[in-house]
DNA sequence: GTCTATACTCCGATAGAC
DNA sequence: GTCTATCGGAGTATAGAC
């Protein structure tokens, strides 16, 4: 496989700078600082991506699609809406661990990158996302599992960005598993915090 | 009073370099625009502004100590801990609603500023912010008016993160009040979204 | 696959006229 | 209080040698 060694490189570099987009923002991290993190120039990256923008489409792009079809499997799967929506969220957070950046890119730069053609792909997922969520959790609401006097566009962009947020104090590789996190959450989320005594 | 003009020209400028810094960040956002959306030239802006630094270090050092007064009279006030979290939930909810710029560029670039000297008291004032919060919490807890077995630096994130995640969907002068949304949010957070029924 | 060298644009900030 | 004019630095990207 002659090309094993390019993809190498091309994924290593792509690494780099998913990391410095993840820390400092899009727009605040330049190509020479990419190029300094690996160890060669500016102009060199340019030989493997187009532009700076491809890099962090080329991450984006890749990562929402292995999340969608986790959450495709999970909504066709047969389980109660509510152990759907359980595992949706489970999924989530293994998605901030496993894959930290393009989460933390997506978190930070998504709505500023929504401006422009080329990534006219991102508003299109938001939508679809926004409704396999309420979808869940109308679902779940008739079902009787949910709580049915609170407002479902509400309760998802608290779910949403509770969810997402998270990103920004968890680290992978820290005291706390992301299913650890998830547990708790849940239980926060479903039962909520007031004792009940 | 001379310097009536003089005050209010200066707080126009800051109020459209809070809006700007807010909605693009302010690493994004350039001395050229502020100027632009002003009507003026970008030199005319350093006739008020030592740099664009002082600007945003003006906004955020008078929002936080305006926040931390209302913090710091209820948390002095004679009621339960429990009705001392509702309270500082609901005034941190009328803040995004009243300084809606300063609560989104606290939320994207505070981290960014930090680093610099001039901010350090970004950081001193993160840490009064924590103590504040997880100190009700603790109360709350001891007091059995919240749940003992959940970890309570947890709950603090979770709680910090949700509120203030708000200013990225809510707008002043929507449909829902800014109270609405906190009554809603602090039934979730101490009810829970489960049905029992 | 990386380097040298560089083009062109935009940045924050300043000096001095009006 | 704003404008004209401009400086020095940093941004993305390119062309062509090695």
């Amino acid at each position: 496989m002659p090309e094993a060694s390019t993809t190498t490189r091309r994924d290593e570099l792509l690494a780099i700078a998913g990391k410095l987009f993840a820390e400092r923002g899009f727009r605040n991290t330049t190509v020479r600082d990419i190029a300094d993190a690996a160890g060669i120039l500016s102009g060199s990256l340019y030989h493997h991506f187009d532009s700076k923008e491809s890099m962090v489409d080329e991450l984006l792009d890749t990562f929402q699609q292995q999340l969608f079809d986790q959450y495709d499997e999970i909504v066709a799967s047969d389980r109660s809406p509510l152990e759907k929506l359980d595992a949706v969220v489970r999924a989530s957070f293994a998605a901030i661990d496993a894959h930290h950046s393009e989460v933390a890119i997506f978190q930070n730069d998504a709505d500023f990158l929504a401006t422009f053609d080329r990534f006219a792909y991102l508003i299109e997922r938001n939508k679809r996302f926004q409704k396999l969520w309420t979808g869940l959790l109308r679902e779940a609401v008739d079902a009787g599992e949910l709580r049915a006097d609170l407002d479902v566009e509400l309760v998802y962009r608290f779910l949403r960005d509770t969810v997402w947020v998270a990103v920004s104090w968890y680290r992978p590789g820290g005291e706390l598993s992301a299913d650890e996190v998830a547990t708790q959450y849940l239980s926060i989320l479903l039962e909520g915090i007031a004792s009940h005594g």
